[in-house]
DNA sequence: TAGAACGTCCCC
DNA sequence: GGGACGTTCTAC
């Protein structure tokens, strides 16, 4: 097709420059570079990979230089995909090349695998080398001859090896090249493969070990765990992989391992279910972009809904994709889903790896998985003829990424969904204001599930008011007398209590009597967290530890003391509590790792525990039929955050946790414990009333103009200096003094956090009527720091910001 | 006086 | 972001 060459193309690069940049294609390129596809490009003294954006005839201003090579024979994005893009940099105000990068999960793997060749002066060098290669230098060199080697491997090899090669690539000996290597299949490990007969082979195998493989499959027939055959058969491993180049044996990576749980019951849908459903049905039939908000009690049986709108979609040809919170992605719920839809799921976890992710990702684009099922940035899974979006636990937080692109994967879910002509849904048991406001505005249809599966009761809520605890016991206790009460009925009865305390570590600070102050991060300006475990006090915004001081670090004085609680010290006060409890903990100091956070679940669900204690990594969905009791040891964190979300995330963190009481066959009971039982939030989660709560505090944000009456923007402004970072604030403040009249703008201000991991930060928050309005003003701010040459930390232009730290 | 350390300017 | 190139700092 002549009219398909083209000489030229603009790439975008995943470097802080809003900008494409044009390379000539070499002849061998024209006719096969589309946009869409990823190129490695020469970019200063680095190669990069970039996406094509468009193929065009026009040479640009500057000599373009000429691409290097193409890395997709098919987009790696399609059309849709790309708008995806576009749309997601203008809207949340970010470079479209680190929209891009983010979008390609290849992406990551291009940067982090930087490989050192020898130059033609480095050869010669390294041949003329005499003598012992103790000098790193020529260790180095040494190596290299061979053949070029990645940094990661170098730096593991020879101690220091960073300087040294570059200093090596100063004179020139060596370069450096990021590459993107398409992930050999065979040098997965072997417990992730599968090896195979393929039949008699025509040409004899030379090795022994070759041999008895060979015959050891044959004598076997089907897949087998390359790691299982291992055992079998000696050199197995390296002579299946040399079986595989020359085609004598299959050997590809193993599907994920489905957990070998017993297939979960699959329950008729009650009426509710069935009617939501029949909607969603329509939905997806329909062939048009529709946004449904699923809203259902804790327990009333959501995931079963999915289900069935999954396989309703699949049954139309297409595909769908499933976004569910960080923490809620579990071997167990993605068991489900195998089970459901064999070989056609594809899971995508952050947690994953570089080169499982890659092979998800090439499942799906293939269009062998029509089933994703993934974290925030499944939302870019290149499925084939999306037909649904669902978007599980919609309000929750980690749907936004807090790094750039700072967007927001529910709202990028719904873009989508219109994008592709899919049927959206988001479902929740407390959905965010903003969704819920999308309801009465007309742009999403409310299905509701105002009941529990089976029937069963919600859980009986009771508030205990801490302050009255204290007048009637005089004594400041992290237990009030009727949770411990409910507690020892439940070991008696040999049912189990979940306890909840959203703040980790063992006290929250450490205080001097004598001066009053208390110990600081070095870098942040936040108080240090007192861990137990480790006798540390520890930050938990940039992890900096210090040891406990014996005196204050102040005034010298010996009076220090330990304010606070955390769940470390919940679970110590438990064991003085009830001795012969059997208490598991669960937060980020125990959960290391994807896999220990199931554990942790499992040998609880399994009855090994009594009692499980928390932060809100346990009051996220977890199905356990035997907790009778959960109890909110302090419902007040987080209602003093500075941020105008705290009220919604206190009511959903304490209605997430309560749902968890009273799944089973038993009835729950749920225990708040607060100094604050009037607070709406809290008073309104007690009673599980959603719509009370809603009422209210829609109230508060109209009179604010919070979101959902405002399109809001946090822009923060970092320096090394204080004096510095108020400086670029002013100049930013007074690129919108006076702001238009849509547009109100607060600050700038000292941040919440005013210093973090060493920088001092200001912030602006600006509230606009009009979406349109706002992003004429964050990008007159974008284009002042891009003119004075602003460090690209400097500026932070966070849209539709959850946390305001 | 080299060679670190820091700032500034670009990158098709 | 990160090289390249220019300027200033600093250790011998």
């Amino acid at each position: 097709m002549p009219g398909d060459v083209f000489e030229y193309c603009d790439v975008s690069l995943p470097v802080p420059i809003d900008q494409a940049f044009t390379y000539r294609l070499p002849l061998t390129l024209r006719h096969r570079v589309k946009p869409g596809c990823r190129v490695l490009v020469p970019f200063g003294a680095r190669r990069l990979t970039g996406v094509v954006l468009t193929c065009h005839e026009t040479p640009p201003e500057v000599e373009a230089r000429e691409a290097l090579r193409l890395l997709d024979e098919e987009p790696v994005l399609d059309e849709s995909l790309l708008g995806l893009a576009r749309w997601l940099a203008s809207y949340y105000c970010a470079p479209l090349g680190e929209v891009l990068r983010c979008m390609t999960p290849l992406g990551g793997e291009i940067r982090r695998s930087k490989v050192y060749t020898l130059t033609d002066t480095g050869r010669d060098a390294a041949r003329r080398l005499t003598g012992d290669a103790v000098e790193p230098s020529v260790q180095l060199l040494r190596m290299l001859e061979a053949r070029p080697l990645s940094e990661v491997w170098l730096n593991k090899q020879v101690p220091g090896a960073g300087k040294v090669l570059k200093n090596l690539q100063r004179k020139g000996f060596v370069q450096l090249e990021e590459v993107h290597a398409d992930r050999d299949p065979l040098r997965a490990s072997s417990s992730r493969l599968k090896v195979e007969f393929s039949g008699r082979p025509a040409e004899a195998p030379r090795k022994k070990s070759e041999r008895e493989l060979l015959a050891y499959l044959e004598m076997h027939p089907g897949p087998h765990s390359l790691a299982a055959v291992e055992k079998n058969v000696r050199g197995a491993g390296q002579a299946a992989r040399a079986l595989a180049r020359r085609s004598l044996v299959l050997l590809r990576p193993d599907e994920p391992a489905s957990p070998s749980l017993a297939a979960p019951a699959r329950h008729t849908l009650n009426p509710a279910q069935q009617e939501a459903f029949e909607r969603l049905k329509e939905g997806i039939d329909s062939r048009q972009f529709h946004t449904f908000l699923l809203q259902g009690v804790t327990g009333s049986g959501k995931t079963e809904v999915y289900l069935n709108a999954i396989q309703a979609c699949l049954d139309t040809g297409r595909g769908a994709l499933l976004l569910v919170p960080e923490i809620a992605l579990t071997p167990a719920v993605a068991g489900q889903f195998y089970h459901r839809f064999p070989d056609r799921v594809a899971v995508l976890h952050s947690a994953f790896g570089d080169a499982e992710r890659a092979e998800q990702w090439r499942r799906i684009r293939t269009g062998a998985a029509s089933v994703v099922v993934g974290t925030r940035s499944a939302v870019f899974a290149p499925v084939r003829d999306l037909g649904l979006v669902l978007v599980d636990e919609e309000h929750d937080q980690s749907y936004k990424q807090e790094e750039t692109p700072r967007y927001g994967g529910r709202d990028v879910a719904v873009v989508r969904g219109q994008h592709a002509g899919a049927c959206v849904v988001l479902g929740s048991a407390t959905p965010s204001l903003e969704s819920r406001q999308n309801v009465e505005r007309g742009r999403y249809t409310l299905l509701e599930l105002p009941d529990r599966i089976e029937r069963r009761p919600m859980p009986q809520v009771e508030i205990i008011d801490m302050r009255e605890e204290f007048l009637a016991t005089r004594k400041q206790a992290v237990f009030s007398r009727s949770l411990l009460e409910a507690i020892r009925e439940r070991l008696s009865g040999g049912e189990q209590t979940m306890l909840l305390l959203n703040r980790r570590g063992f006290s929250s600070f450490v205080s001097c009597r004598s001066c009053g102050e208390s110990v600081q991060c070095r870098d942040c300006s936040v108080t240090l967290t007192y861990h137990r475990r480790d006798r540390r006090l520890l930050c938990h915004y940039c992890n900096y530890a210090e040891r406990v001081p014996t005196v204050c670090p102040q005034c010298a004085s010996e009076y220090i003391y330990f304010v606070g609680l955390g769940s470390e010290k919940v679970e110590d006060e438990l064991h003085q509590a009830f001795p012969t409890a059997r208490i598991a903990r669960m937060d980020r100091d125990t959960v290391t790792g994807k896999r220990r956070y199931e554990t942790i679940l499992q040998s609880f669900r399994n009855g090994e525990y009594d009692i499980l204690v928390g932060t809100q990594m346990i009051a996220k969905g977890h199905d356990i039929p035997n907790v009778t009791l959960v109890g909110i040891v302090s419902a007040d964190i987080g209602l003093s955050m500075p941020d105008f979300r705290a009220a919604e995330r206190t009511f959903q963190l304490l209605t997430q946790a309560a749902g968890r009481a009273g799944r089973g066959s038993l009835p729950g009971q749920v225990l708040i414990q607060t100094s604050n039982p009037d607070h709406y939030a809290i008073r309104f989660a007690a009673a599980q009333d959603y719509a009370s709560f809603y009422a209210k505090e829609l109230e508060f944000r109209r009179a604010m103009r919070y979101p959902p009456f405002s399109a809001l923007a946090n822009v923060v402004i970092r320096a090394r200096t204080q004096e510095e970072a108020f400086r670029l604030s002013g100049e930013l403040s007074a690129l919108v003094a006076p702001p238009p009249a849509q547009v109100r703008v607060l600050g700038p201000a000292e941040a919440p956090l005013q210093r973090l991991k060493g920088d001092f930060r200001y912030q602006m928050l600006i509230k606009s009527s009009s979406r349109v309005t706002l992003r004429e003003v964050l990008n007159r701010l974008r284009s002042h720091a891009l003119e004075k040459r602003w460090p690209a930390t400097a500026l932070i232009i966070d849209v539709d910001p959850f946390s305001l730290m």
